[in-house]
DNA sequence: TAGTTTGTTCAGAAATATCTGAACAAAGTT
DNA sequence: AACTTTGTTCAGATATTTCTGAACAAACTA
């Protein structure tokens, strides 16, 4: 019986495929591999271990977990007895990832606003233009929150 | 009377920061700022123009251009009696670009589920976590679907 | 035909993002 | 006190993305 084996298979595919998903998606690849490490293993993991299995410097875990920090997605914990600290998935992480998709949305849309608000007298056809650009981000926006509420919802 | 001025100078702010916005949205910062200028002018904008007015070569307008294409949010055009290929925007381009985000976020779903299907037996804690992280991104497909149906209802 | 304009391609330059090593402070251990 | 472990910071190395210039083919012009 090789299930353990296996699943380290499994496992570290894992990480690595979310490593280039995170860069597609405009994070870096450290990020994406330690939240899903963190999903993986479900359970708090140290520091350290993050900088071993991942085989990067601690100064890259100190940097990518402090951005994964500040969006909200994961927690830092500590251990009595264990001076390092420990770290698992925010509980609203993935609601997280939303509402910051949404508020980057919402910079777009309004730049768009701002525009729109700065355009001279006349120019009507190129109001028309932006504000068909200003709702295409008021969708995204709208289903955004839309998604938000369903899951803020299922969480109970 | 500056209304010309004016409307120029706003034009000018209009594509610095949609190029500003494309960066940020994992597009390069051409991709953004000639979108920007089809937006705004509205009329199809000759690819000479865009390399003279967006101050880059014509190799980068033309590879900034087939990406927009490829993407389905630009139209190549040509008039009669001029040789230069002229653009416009596609007149689906927004659904266009909810098309593509949904395309991409299926992808992530897809490594996801491709993960669980090769989970052994057991583990079953690691499958669960998996699952969320699957729905989540499901959720977010299932939002893009919507709002692209709500702005193809809307075009009419 | 020789010369011009137009758009593409690609090697590599320039700009940017990402990661590392070394220096450091804080807190523990011997 | 001297040493270790831990996490942070930052200058700069490395890797990646983005843009350019030159070479080119196609189509027009003189």
């Amino acid at each position: 019986m090789d299930g353990i084996d296996s699943l380290d298979g499994v496992r570290k595919g894992f990480i690595e495929r979310m490593g280039v998903i995170a860069q597609t998606d405009g994070m870096p690849r450290m990020c994406g591999q330690i939240f899903a490490m963190l999903v993986f293993d479900g359970d708090a993991v140290a520091f350290g271990e993050l900088a071993r299995q991942l085989e990067v410097s601690r100064a890259t875990v100190s940097t990518s977990i402090r951005l994964l920090e500040d969006r909200g997605l994961v927690r830092r914990v500590n251990r009595r007895g264990d001076r390092q600290d420990y770290f698992q998935l925010a509980d609203n992480a993935y609601v997280e990832m939303l509402r910051h998709a949404r508020v980057n949305t919402g910079r777009a849309r309004d730049e768009v606003a701002g525009t729109l608000a700065d355009l001279p007298a006349g120019a009507e056809d190129v109001r028309s233009r932006l504000q068909d650009f200003a709702c295409f981000y008021g969708e995204i926006e709208a289903s955004l929150g839309a998604a938000i509420d369903r899951m803020e919802k299922a969480k109970t």
